[in-house]
Order: C-alpha cells, then sequence, then structure tokens
DNA sequence: CGGCTTTTTGATGTCCGTCAATCAGTGTGG
DNA sequence: CCACACTGATTGACGGACATCAAAAAGCCG
C-alpha cells in the first residue's frame, strides 16, 4: 500500500528514458570532480561568493538558512547524502541564501560553467530539470506545511519528508534513522521556537507515534503520522478507546531496527 | 536606491548571452501555441490530469493550492500575467497541484512532448533554467516569510512580491495595482485566516503603509513595507514621533498613481 | 429590491512564544 | 577523578498573536 509521500516523482513516459540517462551522466560528472570537506556548523556557501559552484553531497547533512533583520534565522531548506545542491548556481550569479554543514559534510563540488557546458547535452538538461522538480515538490510539500499544519503537523510531516527521502536514496530500510539536526534547527526550518518543539516532541512520543532522542528518530506509527501530516483533524474524539496502536497498515514499523545513518 | 528585493536575478556572465536569447525562443514558442480562456474560480489544471501542458499567462491571475484532510486550503503560489506556469510538467507525469483561475485568465499552452523537443536546443535550456531558478527565489522567500514573520510581515511581503514581480514584466509604473484576490485566498496563501488579514489589512493601512480596498492595492511606504517585510522589529519603540511619514527613501511614492491592471 | 459574496467587527479561547530556571550530556583541564 | 564550562533539551508560568464563532455591514449582480 503504497502512499504518494513516498513514491518518487514519477516521469512523463516521453522523457522517462533522457530522464534516467540525463540523471546518470550528471552523477557521473560529480564523481569525477574534486571533493572537499567542512566542519561541522560552518559555513559552505555564503551569498558573497560570486560564481558559486554546484554541490553534490557524499556524506553529512547541510541546510540553507537566511537571518532576519531582527535576528531571527529561517532554515529554507534540508539537503541530505546524495542530494545536489545549489543546481541554480548554472545560471545564477550568486546564491541566495548561506550553505551551513549540521555535521561534517563532504562534498564534490562543479563549477557554474562546467555545468553550462553539461547542460549542451539534452539528456543532461532533462536530467537537471526531472531533479529541479523533485527537490521543488519537497519545497511545496514544505509550504503546504508551514501554510496549513500546527506544529504538531509539521514535525510528522517533517520527519516523513526525511524519511522517504532517505527510503528514496536507499539510506534507510528500517523505520528509524539519524537526524543531525538540533531542535532549535528543526525550529527554524519549521517556523516554531525550539521550545515549542521539544514540547511537541514529548507529546508526539506520548502518543506513540514517534520517538525523538538526541539525533536518532524511530518512528512507531508511521500511518499514524501521515495522517497527521496530510492535516487530519485532532484526534481527541476518536482516541476514545486508547491503548493499543491500531493503525499501521503502511508497514509493521517495530523500533529495534537497525538505526543507519544518513551517510 | 535599488534593494535586492526587486532586482532581477542577475545571471551568471558565462551563460547570460544565452539565457536571454533562449528565454526569447521559449516564448516565442508560446506564441505560436494554442490559447485558451478560463472563467473567473475555475480550475485550469487538475493533478488527475496525465501528461498536464506547460502555459503561458497571457491574462490574468492564477494560483496552484491543494486542500487538506481538513478542509484547510493551501494556495501554494500564485502566478501573473506573463508567467509560465508548470515548466516542470516537462518531466513530471502530473501536477502536483490544482491550477485555478483567480479571475478570467488567458493562456497559451505547450504539451510535454514539445517543450522536451525545445529543450533539445541548450540555449532554451539554460534560458528554461534561469526561469525555474527565478520562480525559486520567490517561492524561497515565500518560505522565509511563512517561517520567521507575523501576519503584519506576512501581508507586506506578500504586497512586495507582487509589486516587483509586476514591475519586472513592466505591468506596474506607479505605487498601485490591481490584485484580483479575495481576503481569503490571501490568507490561504499566507498561512493565516480571512479574519485576521481583514484585521491586519486595518492596521496597516492605519499605520499608513499600504491601502488595500477590495482589489486595488496602494503603496503607501515602500521603504516601511520592505523594512516590515524583511523582518525589522516591530515599531512599538521608535514611533515616539508620530505624525509624519519620513522614510520613503525608495521612491516618491503616493498615492493618486494610475492604478494598473497586471493585464 | 433580494440574494449572493466579501469584508468588517466583537467576544472568547487556544496555540505558541517569551522568559527563566533546571537538567542532562560532552568535553576540558587541573 | 572531579570541578567547570558549555551546549542542547526540558519544564513551568505567563502573555500575546492568531483562530474560532457569530453577527452584521458593505459590495456586487441580476
Amino acid at each position: 500500500m503504497d502512499r504518494s509521500a513516498n513514491r518518487a516523482l514519477d516521469h512523463n513516459p516521453v522523457a522517462a528514458e533522457d530522464v534516467l540517462s540525463g540523471s546518470r551522466l550528471l552523477r557521473r560528472a560529480f564523481l569525477e570532480a574534486p571533493q572537499r570537506t567542512a566542519a561541522r556548523e560552518t559555513i559552505i556557501l555564503s551569498p558573497e561568493l560570486r560564481g558559486p559552484p554546484v554541490l553534490l553531497l557524499r556524506r553529512g547533512l547541510a541546510y540553507r538558512s537566511t537571518t532576519l533583520a531582527n535576528g531571527a534565522r529561517a532554515i529554507v531548506d534540508v539537503f541530505l547524502t546524495g542530494d545536489i545542491v545549489g543546481i541554480e548556481h548554472a545560471v545564477a550569479a550568486r546564491a541566495a541564501f548561506e550553505l551551513w554543514a549540521a555535521d561534517v559534510v563532504t562534498y564534490s563540488f562543479l563549477s557554474p560553467g562546467k555545468l553550462c557546458q553539461l547542460m549542451a547535452n539534452p539528456e543532461i538538461a532533462l536530467g537537471i530539470m526531472a531533479l529541479t522538480a523533485e527537490q521543488q515538490r519537497w519545497r511545496e510539500q514544505h509550504i503546504v506545511a508551514l501554510t496549513r499544519l500546527n506544529a504538531r503537523g509539521r514535525i510528522a510531516a517533517f520527519v516523513l519528508e526525511i524519511y522517504d527521502r532517505l527510503r528514496q536514496h536507499q539510506l534507510v530500510t528500517g523505520s528509524s534513522f539519524i537526524l543531525p539536526l538540533t531542535q532549535e534547527q528543526i525550529a527554524d526550518h519549521l517556523g516554531l521556537t525550539m521550545v515549542h518543539v521539544s514540547r511537541t516532541l514529548r507529546r508526539l512520543r506520548e502518543e506513540r507515534l514517534v520517538l525523538v532522542d538526541r539525533q536518532v528518530i524511530i518512528i512507531i506509527d508511521l500511518a499514524g503520522l501521515r495522517r497527521i501530516a496530510a492535516g487530519d483533524a485532532d484526534p481527541f474524539d476518536e482516541t476514545a478507546g486508547a491503548g493499543l496502536v491500531e493503525t499501521s497498515s503502511e508497514m509493521p514499523a517495530r523500533d529495534g531496527d537497525v538505526p543507519l545513518s544518513p551517510q
């Protein structure tokens, strides 16, 4: 029983072949590109830099963020191992936001010029387009969550997003994984405060939906999380029969699975 | 004195030439494409449709939205006359959201297959990429607003976004314009309720920042709006000296300018 | 004028932010 | 080994921004 949320973007059949081989060519180009490492909590790219490169994350987690005039930080998006970051630098003269390493990050990079050359290959151009489309989808889901979900729903949606993306990259098989973000960073991504994230995580734990302890995330009730992330009304009425969890139709999802790091 | 917010995305010099001619070629293709009209408050594209076309809005305003399980609606983004909608349909098999006409909308459209053909031209591929990058920027700003601005800031940012985009398309010259959205639609875009939007607009009017009456928007204090949209703390302390507005450094910005419709 | 949508306004409640203190985990150095 | 510092998480008390509910007013259109 597959839900749309965790299925990979399916492609237009007209373009499917070219998209696939284009993506492959693009990744191959990255594999031959120079490689670097950034320490935890350091800036990888800043908007000051002109002609920023395009990155492929080989290991670790990074995020793009900005700081407002009042000092508040907004984490616009999160990138996992295997993600390509800043594809728009092929045409944009500078990055729109700062790119930070959440933990130790290894990445390889291509100059914008090199990227433009690659795009001369129509297959690669299509592959890039598909990549962009997919990142756009995650971002759009994030917008929906920010627009119409409360703290509980946003956190559920966020956990599921990371979960689905890790699975898509085959970086996780069980129902638990490592997320190297502090609660403050999660808060800055979801438009909440650290304090409220902490409280909401406790609630989700008490409801036996998901367990977040430090950087270890264990999904207990996947189907329940999906319902919440989809904006179902709070289960104040339907929790009349407390006790047993009866919902996990999508997957057995028990804790005790091997936690896999996103590396 | 130009602020970054209202400057068009500047391009990587390596690609600038190709981007420009690519954009021109893409628009030309649309001008030769078939054309349709959609009535106010009707669906233009739905996720059910397989192989949705890519659209160029020739006239009117459209928005992409989804409805959650609890009935709440989220308007993910807004498209103005001159915008290209659904470029990702070149590779995605279906639209991610419904596309609605906010008022009478005229558009021309290309099939995904045709788009893929066009992308074989590297200049067009670059042009499309630049287009995508620009739309992404607006969306990212929207995310920042949703994440870290209150109702006042979100509305300010939204008004400015529309204003800047209209100017970029040379659809507005003065400081007033027409925005064919109801307050409920604005609320669904900004993650607020209609009621609170109404109240906040009154406050912005009383502060002599912007005047929103029905669909007519008159920007009174452009610089002030920009400050609020950038997340400056509420001016509770600095309003000690009430009375005169002294801020408009960016533009004279007086009401009485000719209101231009976004057509 | 009647019926509709859209906006406005008031009263009341709640989700979430703010402030502040405590606690747990991690590392450091004497 | 144990103070010490430091970062991150937790909890409580309290206030405020925003939601909800409800009703009325204002536009708009046939």
